[in-house]
DNA sequence: TCTATTCTGTACTGTATGGTACAGAAATGA
DNA sequence: TCATTTCTGTACCATACAGTACAGAATAGA
């Protein structure tokens, strides 16, 4: 163990709480206040273990990501067909976007509408986001393009898919419900598939 | 002339004005300070002429709807088929949303996502204008289902419609360049129409 | 001109904001 | 036991926030 007192709190669970609150309130949107009672810890605790706010934002996104988009992403990739994987994904990403335990919506979407005038770092990370989720639907549409429907190039789906799944996720911060979301996304499978 | 020392601004388009910095910082990230300066009056003056800055951005979201969203919805309904009524009714929104005397995005898909925590009012302000532009391509696809393509109902098609466009919407939020969003919407359309 | 009315500009209220100084608490190694 | 190091809790800083009191300016009607 480290010389010194050691710190009395799990870095990654207040992470996690951190996380949620900016899931909810975005990045302006959410205090030090809000942050410092979520995470249980409080301000100078906060600093030293991630440095400022706009930091600790970044590494909640890095967070949201590993934690609730890597998962569906797995599932849809190791899906036996395009069809079976879009709708597993589909499945899973409503199961985080509706979760009791979580706010509404997609993380990610939210952010990108909320905090695009905020700073170029926090833009940048978002814009990344969003080029990496095209490019993993890019790739799965290329490697099933035969079930894919025609007129329609993979990369073209791959927009496609992420532009409805953002869509879906403003729905889901408006208040809408299970039923109603899962509707539009088998909605977007029937057209997309051949 | 009624009695009294006249209004020395004009009530509509400090109201315009108002209505683009909500637009670009959301109804939590505008501050009173950035209202006045962007409505060039000062406080009092905006007090009493639109009460506080929770009816202020409600006026400023109609105030939307009627400047931004009632044209491209004529010229959609005006069309004489479906094909040309998506087409006109896309190209008139993306005008809109990348225009660069305003903010990027549709306004009210902005703030869904940003102010879905807020009051109450707003949440069923805002929850009203998603469920009429439902209802209003709902109504365009039943008026055109022999174009609309098979086995997806009008009210299907009408959600995902704007379930797209909301997701254009974030994407130009992202800073996604115009030619990447018309790709967008020409893949929808390629998919909903026969 | 005088009074009633409405708007404007300044200056203020109390509260919340992001960030930090500093003293003390809890661990380590000697 | 004692010095060193690291973390914690309180109390603070300057700034920004939404909203308002109040005095004075500009009009209408008499």
């Amino acid at each position: 163990m480290s010389k010194g007192r050691p710190r009395q709190f799990d870095t990654d669970s207040a992470l996690d709480e951190a996380m949620l609150v900016f899931w909810r309130l975005g990045y302006r949107g959410t205090s030090l206040d809000d942050l410092t009672e979520a995470m249980d810890i409080n301000r100078p605790s906060l600093y030293a273990a991630f440095g400022d706010k706009e930091k600790l934002f970044l590494a909640a996104i890095d967070r949201y990501r590993e934690k609730h988009l890597s998962d569906p992403i797995k599932k849809l990739l190791a899906a036996e067909n395009l069809q079976k994987g879009l709708a597993i994904f589909f499945n899973s990403m409503l199961s985080v976007i509706l979760n009791e335990d979580n706010p509404p919506g997609c993380m990610i979407a939210c952010l990108l509408s909320e905090e695009c005038c905020e700073s170029d770092v926090i833009r940048a990370k978002l814009a990344d986001s969003i080029n990496s989720a095209d490019a993993v639907f890019t790739l799965v549409f290329k490697k099933n393009k035969d079930q894919l429907s025609s007129g329609l190039s993979p990369e073209a789906a791959g927009k496609l898919m992420i532009t409805t799944l953002h869509g879906i996720s403003i729905r889901a911060r408006s208040g809408a419900v299970k039923k109603e979301l899962q509707g539009i996304a088998q909605s977007f499978m029937k057209l997309v598939l051949r």
